[in-house]
DNA sequence: TTGTAGGCGTTATCAG
DNA sequence: CTGATAACGCCTACAA
């Protein structure tokens, strides 16, 4: 019978007058359970059940002045690192009783003016360093909500989170270096398009200078896998002279890592291949990806935990967080 | 300067004032922009400018009565599936305008709170099958907002979207039987524990009575990597005289094939090996991975479009809505 | 312990 | 075209 809200939903009102009592004590019994006395208590539970009472979420927001929501703005969901990153925001948002509205970007016409609308429903808002938006737009939710930015400080002063790059990037590129004897390696991937490759690139950079090399310039290469390919060709018909290349992340690896062998190079003998992130096709390949994993869940529960905070204190000083990763060294370095 | 939310976020009053209008026209220069004068308008959005005035959802919502927001729920977001088609749902959600609140319930102590919660803060709820609710709580969410259910009837009468699971096992497991030979088939899944396992399952026992055979029992296991070694371990022992494994997913499919290639079986030469989902590391790993690929991302987009007709049109009856998919033979099946 | 009443920020109706 | 003003549903002093 009862089919899909076809039924108003009832209000406080509807409890109130059905528990033959006044709305404040409804809400009390909801909020403040031991403010009421035991009878009247069961009496309102018993009506609310019966009607199946829930308190409309805007009227309530509107009263307390809070949305009980934060905002997450990614540009997608491919790969686990964004769903990895909403995994762990969303527990640690939970643990303070609000929900997530996420906002995926790509593909979307005024990205500006979701993220404004979006700031007008939830407490603060969480903007990955990949998300194309005006730094005005930036400034002008900062002034009304807190912040914070990932792997990307969208404009100075936003505090931001982040997982280590440089020093992880240099400890691979050094590997590479020292332990395989690799001396032409080449970065692929556009240090210019995020401020995780720029990094990465740098900490390959640092790695040839403390071995008293100069590195290479990296090789443009956007994340899809689509690129794996044109890279692997770039390098097949000697237009890349190289001996190892260190990839900005898995995707990227594995495509080209796959077109050479399918093309008979033998990796990592004659050519080492890294990674970055340690996805499961990371560990399914042979030989296994040597790459760099993140506590990408950690960061996102981290992240909303210090949102909460936020919430709490308005006036704590923004910092800068970075959490450390870890090689993960497989076969396709040259190891064993 | 201007830290985080540390101004009050400015109101409709505070644009009125500011502008010497009334907050009706504020209202109508943001709703009904050609009802008002030019130069009123105009002077109205520059001080909408100046401010970075956002109208508040809440209060908004409260006034229009909709919540311009869906809930979906879904246990977690581990693999690609859910987040393809969160990332499809919300792509339809957005279209009409609505966003999306996800509420992952894994590890979460009272789901059923948080459901009914969730229900006073959107308009409609999408249910992911795999969920842990009771039927109460579903029935009473059900009698005030539209309910939609994926890949599981939660409970008789709700409307349920799905990918087609029966024909496509009965086509795989039927591939094995006749262009492969095999003839000691084993499914690896727990057909009670979903609905997807089930007609999954059902499929490949279709496809062995259709061939005059006889299907074996399930050999139960869930969908994580960690039950790979064990169902290696039964079949390396003997214990599971297979020549072939229709696994529930991908994940089970390639984390049992990894251990039987390292215990020395020839995959797919003594046995062969199927899943289901077309992750990524199935078109990685070698032999690639005979599997069955879903349209999910465009399952999300179909649900979020039909919840947006359900809020329009509460009086349209359940439908079940099925989506082809389609099998993706590569090497695991003996396939050359 | 319980009820009354004012306020939260917007929208929309209805006069001017 | 613009301005009062009544909802919208809930919370919370303040009174009783």
């Amino acid at each position: 019978m009862s089919s899909d809200g076809r039924t108003r939903r009832p209000t406080i009102y509807s409890v109130a007058d059905r528990a033959q009592v006044s709305i404040a004590t409804v809400s009390r019994v909801l909020r403040r359970p031991g403010e009421v006395r035991p009878a009247t208590r069961d009496k309102v539970l018993q009506v609310v059940e019966e009607l199946g009472y829930v308190p409309d979420g805007a009227a309530r927001s509107l009263a307390v002045k809070s949305h009980e929501a934060h905002g997450l703005v990614l540009p997608e969901l491919g790969g686990p690192y964004y769903a990895d990153l909403l995994t762990g925001y969303e527990q640690g948002a939970a643990e303070g009783g609000a929900s997530v509205v996420v906002l995926l970007t790509d593909g979307k016409e005024d990205v500006d003016l979701l993220v404004r609308r979006l700031a007008g429903r939830v407490d603060g808002i969480v903007l990955m360093g990949a998300v194309q938006v005006s730094s005005a737009t930036v400034s002008s939710v900062r002034g009304k909500l807190p912040v914070l930015a990932l792997a990307n400080s969208h404009e100075e002063s936003v505090e931001s989170f982040a997982t280590e790059n440089v020093r992880s990037a240099q400890e691979l590129t050094t590997h590479l270096l020292d332990v395989h004897g690799r001396r032409r390696l080449r970065f692929v991937g556009s240090p210019d398009t995020a401020d995780d490759v720029e990094d990465r690139y740098a900490g390959f950079v640092a790695a040839h200078e403390a071995a008293g090399l100069e590195a290479a310039p990296p090789v443009a290469a956007i994340f899809r896998e689509e690129e794996g390919p044109r890279v692997a060709s770039l390098l097949l018909e000697g237009g890349l002279e190289a001996d190892g290349l260190v990839c900005a992340n898995d995707e990227l690896a594995l495509a080209v890592m796959r077109h050479l062998l399918a093309a008979g190079v033998d990796v990592p003998g004659e050519v080492s291949i890294t990674g970055w992130d340690d996805v499961m096709a990371a560990r399914y390949v042979t030989p296994g990806l040597t790459t760099v994993s993140q506590p990408v869940r950690e960061l996102g529960r981290q992240v909303a935990v210090r949102m909460r905070a936020l919430l709490e204190d308005r006036s704590s000083a923004p910092e800068q967080h970075v959490l450390p990763t870890s090689p993960v060294i497989r076969q396709s370095c040259g190891c064993p």
